[in-house]
DNA sequence: TAAAACCTGGGAGTAACACATAGGTCAAGG
DNA sequence: CCTTGACCTATGTGTTACTCCCAGGTTTTA
């Protein structure tokens, strides 16, 4: 018996991302087919699936493919990489929060842009202005 | 009277934006100062200085570099880009909303999977599992 | 048997810079 | 006058996670 052979759009299929995503994971070295040596097709097996389906979920939650990477290594190590998991989890919860004040405050800003635009006329540019409602407008001093 | 004549550095300075970004903008066709005969240094002007300006003002309200091309480019053809600015930045807008809503999602994703992984072991690797603190968790439908 | 569907590897494109490198230029001080 | 440091040039690379395109070989299906 020799288990699962996928090829690449099979494991796609079972996985819910492209054929293009999974070699692009096999380039960069989450996956490790074997050939099929008739025709030199990758050939994946049910180690390989999981595998994807882990990497989804972890890009779900945020991981990125270089994180997954070093997970797999860790397990593939006989250590746990669920600290590791855990502690990267935190940096990156953190950053999200990061990433959801900088963008609302830019959308405060173009709130408040917006609405002081909505009493300029557009003017025509005269060689000494481009758009009056991006050169009148004044940014704050903690963009 | 030649005017000013500002050399990268300098722009740079008065602008707020590192040289680099100078540079960048001057390979991507925003500011196109003349040359010093003499060494090749770039020459600066102060039209270059105020696009300059403008430019970092409307990255701060979100236009690609790309989209602040070509309002200058209708300004220098003595249209006004001001239709155009309001209409970019209603898209703008809307897709700052999209992207706060999306990392907000993630965001409860997360902090569903933390509290749920508050009361789970680590496991060691097994070869049948990687890290069940993802192997477990759910994706939701709608991601 | 021929078309449709699939596979391969490689490379380009995406955004907006930051950084490195190698070599030329300029200003100031000793 | 010379050195040192700060500045300039052009070019190329790296960043992220793919997506798309190409040219050519293979397999499946009608």
């Amino acid at each position: 018996m020799t288990g699962l052979q996928l090829k690449v759009s099979e494991m796609a299929k079972r996985s819910g991302v492209t054929a293009d995503t999974v070699r692009f994971y096999t380039k960069q070295g989450l996956l490790k087919p074997r050939r099929d040596p008739d025709n030199g097709y990758q050939l994946y097996d049910r180690d390989d699936l999981q595998k994807l389906i882990f990497a989804k979920k972890a890009r779900q939650l945020g991981f990125s493919v270089k994180e997954i990477n070093q997970i797999m290594l860790q397990a593939e190590d006989h250590h746990s990489p669920c600290p590791m998991v855990r502690r990267l989890f935190e940096e990156k919860f953190a950053e999200v929060e990061r990433q959801i004040a900088e963008l609302t405050q830019l959308k405060v800003r173009m709130q408040e842009a917006m609405s002081a635009w909505e009493h300029m006329p557009d003017g025509d540019p005269n060689g000494h202005t481009i758009c009056r409602l991006i050169e009148y407008w004044e940014q704050e001093s903690n963009v």
